[in-house]
DNA sequence: GAGGATTTTTCGGCACGCCGAAATATCCTC
DNA sequence: GAGGATATTTCGGCGTGCCGAAAAATCCTC
């Protein structure tokens, strides 16, 4: 049981990511090229992480977190989205700028430091992306959504979430007024209305990355 | 020119003490003994440095900063202290339970994170331990001081610093009163008065750790 | 189901920061 | 100023996390 390390966390939430929304094998080239490493550097990682019961892998197969490795992931993917948070509520970073800096600070900020912030936060429950907070127990709250591009017509929900992996489509969005929390109405595969207003045509990319309430 | 790196800064930081309040060379034992490290673990990493300009040092002499050394030394100090005084003031962290905490931000931390700790804290000048926080530019503010145990008995001063190397002690001042910013009369080589109250006599290592304005 | 394409793994190697043991330089005492 | 104590450096080595090249397994198409 060697100590925690920055790699290591950064390997379970990657794979983490991919059981979060739908319930998807990683394979390790996969994982590759997320981590942006070699394949063979990945190979080694995994069979280290099922030496240590984080995942299971059968060789040339894909990996998938033992409950070990997604109570680990899940408490970094808790700091990760509390810090992303307290950035943006309390230094003003827009959504698209607390990546890389949350990024960092996951893995070295300490635990007391860590809860400290979610109590100045109230506790949040979701990130600024909309995205579940795990709490420190490691259970997340879930809501039913349905992806913009498959909803039927007429269906209003409020945007429960929007990936955050694309920063032009998250700009794109909430210049368009689709922002977490807001209430709108689906009038086409790409297209929403808010408050009853003229349809407002969005990047046919946010088909699959805007998520409304059920 | 290598990318920053924690190892380096702690080298840098811990030679930048020696020279903060008096001008100390450093031998690479101390270092190692400062560092916890190896007597050769030193040895090599003063050659990286002194390869990369940021210290002197001749075989078998003492190690001091050059001034690209010295720059980047302040800078780091600036990180470590800032969010020292931001671990104590928005999160109560009591003076002696901040170190280890800033000693892993203080290398992780983005600098505009750290210049909006600074700026909510008003940027200020000095640390909880009274330690002068360097600006932006590296510059530090300071003040004529004299260490307790030389004053003159009799003598009337802010405590304008308490060294940080040892938390017992802190707290032991700390209970007597003997806070950074409380002004004191000296009264013996380890007993003052606070307020002309009655003689407070405090643990002989305080004589050299307490300072006062001159 | 054979054979080539693709994915995964193995293997040797590298940079970093560290260590202990042994060699070497300096210091200090008589 | 000789000689031992002490400080410093050199050297081989280690663990982590990474890479590219080559080997091995799997997949996929005909």
């Amino acid at each position: 049981m060697p100590s925690p390390s920055a790699a290591i966390d950064d390997y379970l939430k990657t794979i983490y990511h991919h059981t979060e929304w739908q319930d998807d094998p990683v394979t390790p080239s996969q994982l590759a090229a997320e981590l942006s490493l070699a394949p063979s550097t990945v190979t080694e990682m995994v069979q280290k992480l099922a030496a240590q019961g984080l995942v299971s892998h059968r060789p040339y197969g894909p990996v998938s977190l033992t409950d070990a490795g997604r109570a680990r992931a899940a408490a970094v993917i808790r700091r990760h989205r509390l810090i992303e948070t307290w950035l943006v509520r309390e230094f003003g970073y827009a959504w698209d700028e607390v990546h890389d800096e949350a990024e960092v600070l996951e893995h070295t900020i300490s635990d007391r430091l860590l809860e400290g912030i979610a109590a100045r936060l109230g506790h949040p429950s979701h990130d600024p992306h909309g995205d579940p907070i795990p709490d420190a127990a490691g259970v997340v709250a879930r809501e039913p959504f349905v992806l913009l591009g498959i909803a039927r017509i007429g269906h209003t929900g409020r945007v429960l979430r929007v990936s955050d992996r694309n920063p032009e489509l998250l700009r794109a969005l909430q210049g368009a007024g689709v922002d977490v929390g807001h209430v709108v109405t689906v009038a086409g595969r790409d297209t929403v209305r808010i408050d009853g207003g003229a349809p407002i045509e969005l990047p046919p990319a946010a088909a699959s990355a805007v998520w409304l309430t059920a």
